[in-house]
RNA sequence: GGGCAGGUAGCUCAGUUGGUACGAGCGUCCGCCUGAAAAGUGGAAGGUCGGCGGUUCGACCCCGCCCCUGCCCA
């Protein structure tokens, strides 16, 4: 009340990036809410699927009602029939970034999209894209199969087919893609791990497998329960199938089978369940793998106290640094 | 009480006219990942083949008894 504010009016500090991550379920939302109140901040959307609107239910979006007055950012933004890519989220999520510490405002990231988080945190340049040369690549891709079209790498980066493994047709064709375009080698592997703002930091909710697995397969029935399946039909009349990267989201893809009639309605929240836990393993293992994250137990009481503090350690320091 | 079918990887099931289980899918574990990332992709670990006894050079596969499960008849 006296000394802090007299240095912040004497050097306003522009306020760091903050990012909640961990696995589907384990309680990242709620984290986010505390954090931004205990900053004075706004929550910005990194989960790939929560992007879309009327995917409410089957992505488990934060009704508007229980978001305490805190503004979001980056919800409902797009129809289902609309795709997403990495590299747009990423101009977007900056934008949002950079006018909420322009306002003073400490923007806090919250979702399970590694990639995407990643993208709009860290050095992150993605080279262009060409729809064209891309719809070309894949129509070859569906003829020839991954193998010839591996070998094709294989001729012009060498390096990128070393690393990319020939069944993978999906890597394949990006990389033939930003080769024919830009004229230079596809870097096949992920760039060094290194924040692209001078003052982030990044807090991980910690759960063990089995209760992550318990709470699952509860949030599922739950979605079943509040009239998920009529969720996906409305959206289906809206076009989600049409939708390149919407109609794969967890269970809306087995929501569709079901009426598709491929499985039984108990399979599809079955399916669901079981993808939903493998989905959360794999966001599990990549945010371990990044050793920046400061991890705070998912049932630790003082979770946001400590969240809080880790922001505020990495605030002073950087703070200090820059003098 | 009698009859039939079956008991093989954590689960669902293949399999050999007796010669070291070729297993598969799912799950689990570990890894990769630059414009579809709730997507895409590579690998690994798991089995005294229900129990006991017998036949045999040798049995998961043959015989006997027992236990368990499902169905049928009483």
């Amino acid at each position: 009340m006296n000394g802090d504010e007299t240095r912040a009016a004497g050097s306003p500090r522009t306020p760091p990036v903050v990012a909640v991550v961990g696995p589907t379920a384990a309680g990242k939302t709620e984290l986010s809410l505390d954090l931004a109140e205990a900053l004075g901040g706004e929550v910005v959307n990194t989960d790939s699927m929560q992007v879309y609107r009327g995917m409410d239910i089957g992505t488990a979006k934060l009704p508007e009602d229980e978001r305490r007055g805190i503004r979001h950012h980056l919800l409902d933004i797009l129809d289902v029939t609309q795709p997403a890519t990495v590299a747009e989220f990423q101009g977007w999520a900056r934008a949002v970034v950079d006018d909420c510490r322009s306002r003073g405002v400490t923007p806090v990231l919250v979702g399970g999209s590694a990639l995407y988080t990643r993208a709009v945190l860290d050095r992150f340049e993605f080279p262009g894209t060409d729809p064209v040369v891309r719809a070309g690549l894949e129509a070859l891709l569906e003829i020839e199969g991954p193998a010839a079209m591996h070998a094709r790498l294989a001729e012009v980066d060498p390096i990128a087919a070393t690393a990319i493994i020939p069944t993978n047709g999906r890597r394949v064709v990006r990389a033939l893609e930003v080769v024919q375009i830009t004229g230079r080698p596809f870097s096949a592997t992920l760039p060094r791990q290194e924040y692209f703002y001078d003052d982030a930091v990044q807090v991980g909710v910690d759960i063990p497998r089995p209760v992550l697995d318990d709470r699952i397969e509860l949030r599922v029935r739950r979605m079943w329960a509040a009239g998920f399946v009529d969720e996906v039909r409305a959206l289906v009349a809206a076009g989600l199938r049409e939708g390149r990267t919407a109609s794969r989201a967890l269970g809306y893809q087995q929501v569709m089978a079901f009426l598709d009639g491929q499985i039984t309605e108990d399979e599809a929240l079955d399916q669901t369940v079981t993808g939903t836990r493998r989905f959360a393993r794999k966001q599990d293992a990549w945010f371990r793998k990044d050793p920046r994250i400061t991890w705070v137990r998912w049932d630790d009481p003082e979770r946001a106290a400590g969240a809080v503090a880790a922001v505020r350690r990495t605030a002073t320091i950087d703070g200090r640094a820059r003098g």
